[in-house]
DNA sequence: ACCTGAACACCGTTCAAGT
DNA sequence: ACCTGAACACCGTTCAAGT
């Protein structure tokens, strides 16, 4: 009879976690539109108010629920780089590869994190420790081939921006369904990466004229 | 004394357009969030339900706008062709700036043509082709540069994604402030961007190994 | 054809009050 | 400390009714 989500204890006891939890189950099922702070309260079994003693506003929510994802970017990209060590060409391949599963693996979460919703200058210390951790992986993995000297000389963050660009863009535009032909099934989509991430890969490469 | 935006007659004339207008100055102004159906209305001197007679629904409001934004950049794809004619090098670089530009420029509507609000299946006929031909201005480029034979062998749609990709990546970022030190003023981005193009378009040369 | 006003079911946010 | 309920100023959308 109880409401399925709802504790029944006067404290909730960890109700930040539970909005964190709610929120990600609300993106997930109806979108962007449909995670109100409200609807993730009455989620958690609690009062319409009772958010704002664990969030500032709704951007603070919608800014944790994107820390979590940030945070999975960069332990995958880790793994990638353990995968395949002393190989920085494979690992920039494979790290791009993660980059864009993981957002067509959570679309609605990815767009939370790329779409814009967030103003990363005005956000939480938190998120942007979260989404800078991420970049600085694929930082490191362009200056592993750098020391390998397979890349032309260069600035190391630009370098690394280019291939942030390309597989960021991609992410994005299949994420906002404009590759619907050509990127439909994972399979697809791996394969569609791997391609593209070589072509911008090869133009970082050190080559006689 | 009367409202600045109103019309006085019962019939507004041209309704359409003006909601469109108002929409568009609400986006700039107030960014998406501020862009309502209701705000639309009331800016154009007519009843909040008014806006019904010409948009299904407030997204199809959101891609009337966002589809000026793809004939704008449609547009100025062609003008780069045209200015640059026989150097398919050049209009690759210079189509990417130009979508960069575009996007730096009005980034709020830029969030709705790019950020995933608008529903790109479900749209508009209007809308899909208006994204459509700006798209193909890229691929046209590409086949330039296939037909002049400076570029390796590859299906001319997926060439010409990788580029959109990396453009398209590298605008998004920017306009969610995540690129702040590296693209703050107009002239950086557009180094910036000629930068990034370049590598990639390296990736896409013949070469010799 | 085109527009209005009332109504409905939602929002985010604030604040005095309760446990 | 943590939570609630009422209140405010908004939303998008529908629908009978007006010109």
């Amino acid at each position: 009879m109880a409401g399925q989500h709802a504790r029944k204890r006067y404290h909730h006891g960890d109700l930040r976690s539970a909005l964190i939890q709610a929120g990600t189950q609300l993106l997930k099922k109806q979108g962007v539109v449909g995670l109100s702070l409200r609807a993730a309260a009455k989620r958690s079994g609690v009062s319409h108010t009772a958010p704002y003693r664990h969030f500032h506003n709704k951007e603070a929510l919608l800014a944790a629920i994107a820390a979590v994802g940030f945070d999975e970017l960069t332990a995958a990209m880790q793994e990638v780089t353990t995968k395949h060590p002393r190989d920085p060409s494979k690992q920039l391949i494979e790290a791009g590869v993660a980059y864009v599963l993981l957002a067509v693996r959570n679309p609605e979460r990815a767009q939370l994190m790329f779409g814009g919703s967030i103003d990363f200058e005005a956000a939480d210390e938190a998120l942007r420790q979260s989404s800078r951790r991420a970049f600085d992986g694929l930082v490191q993995i362009v200056e592993h081939g750098l020391q390998a000297g397979i890349y032309r000389e260069g600035d190391v963050r630009k370098l690394a921006l280019s291939a942030w660009a390309i597989v960021h863009g991609l992410a994005t535009l299949i994420i906002a369904d404009r590759l619907k032909e050509a990127a439909s099934s994972e399979e697809q989509v791996v394969q569609l990466t791997r391609y593209i991430c070589q072509i911008h890969q090869s133009g970082l490469l050190r080559h006689k004229k």
